[in-house]
RNA sequence: GGUGACGUGGCCGAGUGGCUAGGCAGAGGCCUGCAAAGCCUUGUACGGCGGUUCGAAUCCGUCCGUCACCUCCA
């Protein structure tokens, strides 16, 4: 009766079952970023592949074993020949405007690490296992690098370490590059080395006294290169042979080709069985780039636009992880009322949470059968906006027929809710480990008294005095105040809902 | 040049041989002081051309178009 979960497996170029080696245990890698400034929509879009990953593995009662890095090793950066000290992406976010108050790249990484991690909190995706960092693994890296060395899957230069890939006659299954010109072209290194035996060695370890984030080794001061230290934290945490392996598709090549080479050249056992790559997303029609205007922080939309976070959260799901994707503001939009939908439909559902199981209710049983439709939909390859459809479908049956929900209800909800995580909960539950509420532009009921008010910042203060006399105008049949008060509060883009409770309103975002 | 992906209605986006995807926008209705939200109803489609088949958006061929990666990037 064990569900089968489909993904595409790059190493195959087939949608095959994910099989994991132990049982009912996925133990699997995602690769992090580089904190060398703050995350954008298209690192979370491929976070979120992981993210769904895992919830849908724990759906289907397999136990998961998640390990996700942080990169705060600065590699190099491209055409650097110039400055053969090679400048790397640490020190040149050390050097850009934002970068220029912190002290050192040590400040830089912590400061960008932790706001890795809110944001993460607050697109509520659920924790690692492990999150291991890149500088904290540097005696590992060197004693993997010592044995490929012994093995003799590595040789030395005077200005380094590389893999010799003549050693390993599998390199390119992954990408696909095989042929010699296309490799020689991809794997140059940025510093040229004349000593390297085969243009297509890669780095394990360069030498350099003068980089600004140095260890020592047994090949003198430096620093590994940019592949080892995934292949490395994988296997430190999950063991030599893992289940997944997932990042971006530019992780592909050469990344993910390397991290294959290095520890197969080892343990001649097959490194990950499977790899998943989401591919790159575009902004409103094109590639996301600073230059174009469209690039885009998770906390300048949250932040600076006042997006709700599951929203972009949705948005960012909304199509299949392996399907060209287009980040649009109209998708945005659509998303911001969906997830208030969920969050409708969650309240409802939760005041029937203790109404028992009504058999003779067909709402009940359609949403049972919905659930699985979502849950199935996830199982074939990550089919989310296959997922959502279902998932709304459940929303407008619940929002449909409010007085005939029993706790089936509930249970649709917290279930949908755990797999894609767009549902607004208004407390925290099961797996979502924060209370989300507080994150989210969500409909807050009129202070019911002027001091209950006043405790509250003066914007809000402001915003529930101006309700206060609207409620007033109406009761006088002042509509005309009435009205011109609400465009007063539109104008503050402040939306406000009459109902028979009494009015609310929210902040609306503004994109 | 190499590798790969994609082309579905105004827009986004499922569907992979016959059976309603869904959403947004549009239209009509219910509700509302009027709105908003919510609910109900509803139109429009499968890039071109060949082929296979009783039957193709779905399979095959071909052409056209779009995009990505191959260089730091999720």
């Amino acid at each position: 009766m064990d569900k089968e979960f489909r993904l595409f497996n790059t190493l195959t170029g087939r949608v095959e079952p994910l099989v994991p080696i132990e049982p009912g245990h996925l133990r699997f890698y995602s690769c992090g970023p580089t904190v060398y400034s703050y995350a954008h929509i298209g690192n979370f879009r491929s976070f979120l592949t992981a993210d769904l990953i895992l919830r849908t593995a724990r759906a289907i009662g397999w136990k998961t074993t998640y390990v996700t890095n942080i990169t705060d090793v600065g590699h190099l950066t491209d055409d650097d020949t110039m400055d053969p000290s090679g400048e790397d992406r640490m020190a040149r976010g050390l050097q850009s405007k934002e970068g220029q108050r912190f002290a050192n790249v040590w400040d830089l990484s912590r400061h960008y690490s932790s706001a890795l991690q809110s944001d993460w909190h607050i697109l509520n995706l659920l924790e690692p296992d492990v999150r291991p960092r890149a500088t904290e693994h540097i005696r590992e890296q060197i004693q993997t690098i010592e044995q490929l060395l012994a093995c003799g899957a590595a040789y030395q230069t005077s200005s380094g370490v590389y893999f010799s890939v003549e050693s390993f006659p599998n390199y390119g299954s992954l990408s696909g590059n095989k042929a010699a010109e296309a490799l020689e072209l991809a794997v140059r290194d940025v510093v040229v080395d004349p000593e390297k035996k085969d243009p297509r060695d890669f780095a394990l370890w360069k030498k350099d006294a003068e980089h600004l984030m140095q260890w020592h080794s047994p090949w003198g001061w430096g620093f590994p290169g940019w592949h080892i230290e995934c292949s490395v934290m994988a296997q430190a945490y999950l063991g030599q042979e893992i289940d997944l392996h997932a990042g971006g598709e530019d992780l592909i090549f050469p990344h993910h080709e390397c991290e294959i080479a290095q520890a197969e050249a080892l343990t001649q056992r097959p490194f990950s069985r499977h790899w998943v790559h989401t591919r790159f997303l575009q902004v409103e029609g094109r590639k996301m780039s600073k230059r174009l205007g469209n690039f885009h922080t998770v906390r300048e939309l949250i932040n600076d636009r006042g997006v709700a976070p599951l929203a972009v959260r949705l948005a960012l799901i909304s199509g299949q992880y392996r399907k060209p994707f287009n980040f649009t503001f109209s998708t945005l939009r659509d998303s911001e009322r969906h997830v208030q939908r969920f969050g409708k439909a969650f309240e409802l559902a939760e005041s029937a949470k203790n109404r028992g199981h009504n058999k003779a209710s067909m709402v009940g049983k359609t949403l049972e059968d919905r659930y699985q439709s979502v849950l199935n939909a996830l199982l074939d390859d990550l089919n989310t906006p296959a997922a959502i459809a279902q998932a709304l479908d459940g929303v407008r049956t619940i929002l449909g027929h409010k007085d005939q929900l029993d706790n089936r209800a509930y249970t649709f909800m917290s279930g949908v809710s755990d797999l894609l995580g767009i549902v607004p909960t208004t407390k925290a539950h099961k797996t979502t480990a924060h209370p989300t509420k507080q994150l989210l532009s969500v409909n807050r009921p009129v202070a019911q008294t002027l001091s209950e008010a006043s405790s509250v910042d003066p914007l809000t203060a402001k915003i529930e005095e101006l309700i206060q006399a609207r409620s007033e105008a109406r009761k006088t049949r002042n509509f005309t105040l009435a009205d011109k008060i609400r465009d007063e509060l539109l104008a503050m883009n402040i939306e406000i809902k009459d109902s028979p409770n009494g009015t609310s309103w929210r902040k609306k975002s503004n994109i």
